[in-house]
DNA sequence: CGCATCCTTGACCGCGGTCAACAGTCGTGG
DNA sequence: CCACGACTGTTGACCGCGGTCAAGGATGCG
């Protein structure tokens, strides 16, 4: 990864680091505001930070004072269970938005860790409310944002709920490709950050069956895995299954 | 269920049918705001509406204006999966918040459908938006409870994701008992207004496993049920139950 | 009273979890 | 450079939880 140090900031100096450079800005949360409300968005960001690999952006428990958009890399969302468990329970990718869930709350209920060496930009939640009091619009993208969340929960909950192992893997590669197709890239070749386990966790499935569906789909000629190197040869097959299996009740 | 209908409303006429006259006010969204703005705060509701049973509240593709508070009754929120296929993912008791998932958006992603005879209060979204702006108390209220609802929604992806059926039935009916007791109900004794196969779509499970679980709970004395009625004899078992059985990966 | 809906209980069996062994891959140090 | 261990991923064997099918009982409404 290719990052120097320009003082204390940790991203090359300049119209970079700003939004109206971000090749990302079409996707991100400042999603249609004008030119002169986008500059007094950029005005409150402080500027990106890197994570390695492994390392907290937030941790649960820990007080909440600012929202953070993934510039680069990915992170897994994880909670502490009763049961002193981890469960892993959202991927983020870059532009998506982290923190939502400690809106308006004490603390994060969730810890956020980078899967790979990453940047984010930082929002601290008090500004981000002034600068809503008078640009409508940045205070309608943030519902948006809470309601998507609270939209996607819901699928996820039926899936979850009642597909099987196959129809959870087919959904999951597919949102996956989906997410990536709408950050420009190919929705057929991507990078897993995750392990096998994150997935599993994720999907409530064991990590092994997790291995045995990926193996299965490419001996059926649906993708094509090597590790963690993805590439979906047969999308319409994998909708296929992921929509139709009408198995459990 | 006692409603006498005064003209075309639907409730006892007169101070009863304002927040400072109702029994939830202190659960209710407008908590904590002080008597001057909960008298603005009260302007905006549109007055009680009931629904009977089966009816729908809200409409999965109608396009969002309000949101509604639960005054009396119960509803549950159902979604029309991709496989043509209705799906439980919450049920709602008085004093909670239908709509939040359309906060922001054009239409409502789910229904919400009424499990017995209910009445709601009517928050059109426009004006609860104006008055935010001046009651910042108000703002943050809502944005407490759309994390609120994110956060509920992460435990219940652990417990779909991981939790065994004996696990998840004793969560939910902790959850259940909680919630009637938040409201100054006895934790000890509820109705359960929702059929098997409702409970059964919400938790991921068969109707029969639903049926056979409460069986089995009170042969072991953990409670005693006679169809929907429901009495909670052994908490700190149950709670056992939901917390600890480290069952699945 | 009769039909419809909801609930209960039993029998069966398949999906996917668990355990176990092994194969790659990477980073570290001799 | 290779040897080593740690970690991650793959594959097989086994079996138990819970889904499915089926039958019968309870409850309620027209």
């Amino acid at each position: 990864m290719t990052h120097h140090l320009t003082g204390h900031s940790a991203m090359p100096s300049g119209q970079v680091s700003h939004c109206q450079g971000c090749s990302l800005c079409s996707h991100c949360l400042p999603l249609g505001l004008a030119y002169e409300d986008l500059e007094r968005f950029d005005a409150i960001i402080l500027r990106p930070r890197p994570l390695k690999r492994g390392a907290p952006l937030v941790r649960q428990g820990e007080p909440f004072t600012s929202l953070y958009v993934v510039r680069s890399g990915s992170f897994k969302q994880v909670v502490a269970d009763a049961g002193h468990r981890e469960h892993v329970t959202h991927f983020l990718l870059p532009s998506e938005v982290v923190g939502l869930d400690a809106v308006g709350e004490a603390v994060h209920p969730t810890s956020v860790v980078a899967l790979e060496s990453s940047f984010v930009c930082e929002l601290p939640f008090g500004s981000l409310e002034a600068l809503g009091d008078r640009l409508p619009a940045l205070r309608g993208a943030l519902y948006r944002c809470m309601s998507q969340e609270l939209h996607r929960d819901q699928r996820l909950h039926c899936l979850l709920a009642f597909a099987t192992a196959e129809r959870r893997m087919a959904s999951f590669l597919l949102g996956m490709s989906e997410r990536h197709a709408a950050r420009g890239y190919s929705p057929y070749g991507f990078q897993l950050a995750m392990s096998r386990a994150d997935i599993g966790s994720f999907l409530g499935l064991a990590l092994e069956t997790v291995s045995r569906l990926m193996s299965r789909f490419q001996r059926h000629g649906l993708l094509q895995v090597s590790g963690r190197e993805m590439t979906l040869l047969d999308l319409p097959a994998l909708e296929a299954l992921a929509e139709q299996g009408e198995s459990r009740r």
